[in-house]
DNA sequence: GTTACACCATAACGAGCGTTATACTAGTCC
DNA sequence: GGACTAGTATAACGCTCGTTATGGTGTAAC
């Protein structure tokens, strides 16, 4: 059904799918290499190096995920669902990814020890990129929706957001968006302080 | 003021630093002999191997979380605030802890591979331990604070617990925990359909 | 004194990993 | 045909790491 992967996507691919799936450092350029069906040389040709690769894989997985948002938001119908499209994206982003993957900025920064003080790592600035536009999203749409404190709101939400996340890293059995999403929306309601969209 | 320790914990306690400030498999045996002061022969006929090692800090830690968490639930007053002394535990766990570590399970999970499949680690025994044990505790506590749906308060409160451990992971800057407790409190008061309690 | 024990220093083995070098093949464009 | 590009296979280098072996030191008990 699709076309044929150019050598780099197929690669990409490889390393996301490794990457997230058995853990970053346990995972050899080899083993991505043979994977994706290349040559390790082909590897290095196109990204250079393994911190390189896995800087274009976020990169590109933050785009993915940003784009999975904007649609769910597009979908909704009122600001209050608007806001709370974070998790209808986490359900649809996790399904479009093939198997069971978690957060890999989450994976990512619990894998890298911290860049040692007044250095900046391009793969932790990335990290710090993720989590900043997902709190001026939140503050955005939060205002959008008539909280008094955005910029509270989005603090919670962002809480909720990363538990989701700890919960999939932890494999634990229970569904926890539907949890995160009606306590979302009982957060939103009180800080509104109008019940007038309740509806059952 | 403390007595000196032995050889064991010594060792304990270096692999506990290491471990969860650096990363598990970016921190090799050597390293945690030399912080320990000890010899890498001696660590070994202590501990075997470093899974095993592993093993046991996270055991330790997991000793330690629940006395943090039995004193702060001590110190609460009404079942409300014994419901919500998770946070408080949190705070003076961190404090207590030398530098600015990580959750220990969360930073486990993320970089071990999952087991095969039919397999079980005993590490990832331990993961699932730390879970359920946490589950059954919000559970019973949150039964005891009057919330008509125990399971569902404790699943919304397991994700702020999960949200502020991966806030500290990412190493954001605003203190996650005091803006998961108001979140937290709403909840349960949301849930409990009473504002009776409500002051301020 | 010697036996037992806890610990240390040093070295080595074996494996895996990130990375690079060398040499080869096939297609494409002028 | 010749130059260029993209890719392959193979091998190697250097490094780190987990683990083990060997032999030695000091101390307390009997």
């Amino acid at each position: 059904m699709a076309p044929p992967l150019n050598t780099r996507d197929r690669i990409l691919n490889a390393a996301e799918e490794l990457f997230f799936q058995q853990g970053i450092s346990v995972t050899g350029v080899d083993r991505v290499a043979a994977t994706a069906g290349v040559a390790i040389v082909t590897l290095y040709k196109h990204f250079g190096s393994k911190d390189n690769l896995l800087r274009e894989v976020l990169a590109r997985r933050l785009d993915n995920w940003t784009r999975h948002w904007d649609e769910a938001i597009a979908r909704a119908t009122t600001p209050e669902e608007r806001l709370l499209a974070v998790f209808d994206a986490i359900d649809t982003f996790r399904a479009s990814a093939n198997p069971t993957q978690w957060c890999s900025f989450l994976a990512t920064a619990s894998e890298r020890p911290a860049p040692p003080a007044g250095q900046n790592d391009p793969v932790f600035e990335l990290i710090r990129q993720d989590t900043q536009m997902i709190t001026e999203r939140l503050a955005r749409l939060a205002k959008e929706a008539g909280c008094p404190d955005p910029a509270s709101v989005a603090a919670v939400l962002l809480l909720l957001y990363n538990g989701v996340l700890a919960s999939l890293l932890r494999g634990e059995p229970s569904n926890p968006v539907t949890h995160a999403r009606s306590a979302a929306r009982s957060i939103i309601r009180a800080s509104a302080g109008t019940t007038r969209t309740a509806r059952s």
